[in-house]
DNA sequence: CATGAATGAGGCTTCATTCAT
DNA sequence: AATGAATGAAGCCTCATTCAT
């Protein structure tokens, strides 16, 4: 009725996006994402098949558009410095955008739901390629070679990553954690400093 | 019918427990648990209160078994070769007896359960004490001091091991994880001998 | 199978109503009255979010019908005489209709349903405004003032019809509330008669 | 194990009066009768075979031991006057200590329980005879013969009253309520001086 | 006399999904 | 393209009651 006619999908997407993000994957049905979009339940399935068909669509619209993001900054990076400084930057905004937890409820969520897993861990396929090559840039001319390959190197990062995030949406009490993330900060460039020293 | 086996409190939380293992935390039901275990799902109230409390009680009784066993390793090791060796075959039968999975399944379903969040990050602080008197032990010597702190080294390896529990959990072919695992093993000395070579 | 036919909120409504009369509310679960009506349970919370909320929903159907005869009845009534003799006639429609019980069977509950409660009175108040109404035409020039007003006076009546609805409902044998019933009825007019008698 | 050994029935009536008292009859369940008193629910079978021939045991208790104060009070009263204002003291000890909601409560769910129903009736024959008897006295040289009887007089009394404990149990605001009371107790002498200065 | 274990029935509610329109 | 109605399965939980000890 006199809706902003649009782009429904969009708007099915958006409101997927907003009920993952405040309400968490449990709180997350078709009826309330409808309700949050302020559309018939029904067209969740006219348009992507079933609720989690919308979800891994949302997510991965979210993943996208960030990755893109990301990318720019691998690319533009002239420092290992640089580099973290960029990330750092991007993933605080992530974080209050709300793009974090929705990474965070899919992957959670996934754990539970063997039809979501591999969907999910077929988003990830690229924030493990882009990672190493954020490494290989990295660690060029680092005495690594044979001891760890940058894909091993991109795959941990990756894994704590995720780590994190889940310790992040857990704990009360996030001073720790914010610490903990802080001093990995903070020792990456000693380590740098120290392996390059340590180069013949 | 009602023969008192005298067990049946342990009974439900093998139950509860094996269900979990086999079936995430998303098909373990009241009706799946007992069906599982063979008894009325009414006891799983008259013992336990309700679903979520028995689930926890299962990982707590889990978590301290192997807590033990943990404790004991990290008490004997007498080299941080030692200590790795240790932990690391006690983790293979926690990946293989499912320990591991029932941990993951309860973690991940953690964070779009609210209320059970609390509850099993409490489970959790014994094994950040633990991780942190084997950090303490492991880096004993190290230059460390004034870089980062025992306890939030062990933040960060229980961290990157709930990460790694996720990814192994998540992703079918597991032969990547499992070498990322195996040179974060091998790294390890090198970092080791590196940073006490840096020392004054 | 989902023939549409447009009344199912009326169909729900009746059933509720039909099965508050003939089982009372303890006899009344979504499941009974889903049974009665022929319908799926879950239609219950379609278009009435839950079980009480429909059970208002048809007291209140019930008393906003019958609160209109009333009041037509308390509006044309030129004596007093005729207003009890109306009153009384439409009285015993409604216990013949089950009305009555329904009433009955809601306001019992109330008792013990906290929550219930509130929604109930609230739908107690129309009845009051209509009772003072009919009391204040009934005891014009009656010296009645600075004794009781009319809202007190209301509230009584309303009071001892509750009573008797319980009473009406509990006893077996009604001989004895009908008689008594009936010589309220008798004494009414004498009483009349006496305090206009009375006035100076 | 060296419980005041005492008389276990009692300690059960006692815990089903104080159940019925502070969570109404909803509230009351063979477990939270037996958490109350600190015994085991079967116990509850094993006295009285049955969870509502409990209550009805409890309140047939309660019934007896406020009957015997009531009937005193109406030997010994010497006027209406002082009649009157016994029943009022006790009365409202019956309120404060708990009796009125426990008699409201049981009497509410006869509405919904028919084998309850007959069972609280009976309880209330001797409270009709006693009512009769007050009347009796009461009215005493009152031009009502012929017009109502003392039993119908009564009738209507236990009537009102039973509505007026339901109201009061209802209402959350209960000034009204209370000021309707009142009123009915002031109006009352009023209307015996009427009737005796008609008497011809 | 008293207990704790165990049961089976039934309570309300939520959900993803389909279908006719 | 979009809607609202309707379904059936499954969810957790509470209850009175019985039974062996």
């Amino acid at each position: 009725m006199g809706r902003p006619r649009g782009d429904t999908r969009e708007r099915i997407l958006a409101a997927a996006f907003e009920t993952l993000r405040t309400r968490g994957y449990a709180g997350t049905s078709t009826r309330s994402v409808a309700a949050t979009g302020g559309f018939n339940p029904a067209l969740i399935f006219y348009y992507f098949g079933g609720l989690d068909d919308l979800l891994v669509a949302a997510l991965a619209a979210s993943s996208e558009s960030r990755l893109a993001r990301y990318r720019e900054a691998v690319a533009a990076a002239a420092s290992l410095e640089e580099l973290l400084g960029l990330l750092r930057s991007i993933y605080e905004e992530d974080v209050s955008s709300g793009h974090i937890r929705v990474v965070t409820e899919m992957v959670a969520a996934s754990v539970a739901n063997d039809a979501l897993a591999p969907r999910v861990v077929e988003l990830m396929e690229p924030w493990l390629e882009l990672a190493e090559e954020g490494v290989r840039k990295a660690t060029e001319g680092l005495p690594l070679e044979g001891v760890v390959s940058p894909r091993e190197l991109a795959l941990a990062a990756v894994t704590f990553y995720l780590g994190a995030n889940l310790m992040t949406r857990l704990v009360e009490e996030r001073a720790e954690i914010a610490s903990m993330l802080e001093s990995a900060r903070r020792v990456a460039p000693v380590l740098d400093a120290l392996l390059r020293g340590a180069a013949p």
